[in-house]
DNA sequence: CTTATAAATGTTATATTATTACATAGTGTT
DNA sequence: AACACTATGTAATAATATAACATTTATAAG
């Protein structure tokens, strides 16, 4: 029994688990310290663990970084095409931070040529405001 | 003679001023240290000084953080309604990286509003692929 | 089941990026 | 002069991230 060959393949490593579980289960961004603080008592010690992790859940889409905070959030949008579009809107008070999901947006961004005729593989959006709440 | 009053308001204090002619003059990002390292024999000596002098011309629009890089490149593009809407494409070979100004890409992020209705004060957005060359 | 290979882990040390805190000096205004 | 405000100088430290190397675990082939 156990895991199944399919299922293995897409299954996370044991530190990877532990991570993700609890990116996955926090209400806002983790920092990679706040994270190693977090797993210590579950045997995880050191800095590299945590970002071994973390590189290898952002490659597979199944977290984001926020890149102007230092911080990791879970996908919550079928992995981003494994993490080759993302947009973020984060408010500037209380640093809420929600990932978008907007067709319209994804495909102009997709199809975005520059001057030069190039169109890029990858990109990141970060939107700054004000949340509901903090309004 | 010297400066005017309006010249002063939008001029660059000494240490301003230093770190933004060697930003401007550079062909690629630069990164605070590297920064700290090229000042020092202008008698800056301590990363406190980098950091203030590159937050008042981040602030200023003179300069722009690229956040995937934690790198600086002076901006060329009438200073981006004060560093509000920031959009650049990056090589991710050669770490080339351009700011990319284009009326359409910024009047339609300018205007987004996301399911809630909501519009930002602010955005960034980073490409990436591969620059001409590195093709 | 062995052997080979690749992926993941554990561990120590160190590099890189950024801020705190506090003292001092300049600038513009009243 | 007195005040407020901005900028500077300096030392120490905090926060973020990687290098290097040894070991273990998982996967695939023969
Ligand atoms: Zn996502
Ligand atoms: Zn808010
Ligand atoms: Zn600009
Ligand atoms: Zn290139």
């Amino acid at each position: 029994m156990g895991i199944s060959k399919i299922d293995k393949m897409h299954s996370l490593s044991k530190n990877q688990q532990i991570i993700f579980d609890l990116i996955d289960k926090s209400p806002e961004p983790l920092k990679a310290y706040t994270i190693l603080f977090n797993v210590q008592k579950k045997g995880i010690k050191a800095p590299p663990q945590v970002y071994r992790a973390l590189d290898k859940l952002v490659e597979m889409g199944k977290i984001h970084k926020i890149e102007s905070r230092n911080a990791f959030i879970a996908c919550h949008n079928s992995s981003c095409q494994v993490a080759k579009a993302t947009a973020f809107s984060i408010c500037e008070i209380c640093e809420k931070v929600t990932e978008i999901s907007s067709a319209g947006l994804s495909k102009y961004l997709a199809n975005f040529k520059d001057k030069d005729g190039m169109k890029y593989s990858k990109y990141n959006l970060e939107f700054f405001g004000l949340c509901k709440k903090c309004r």
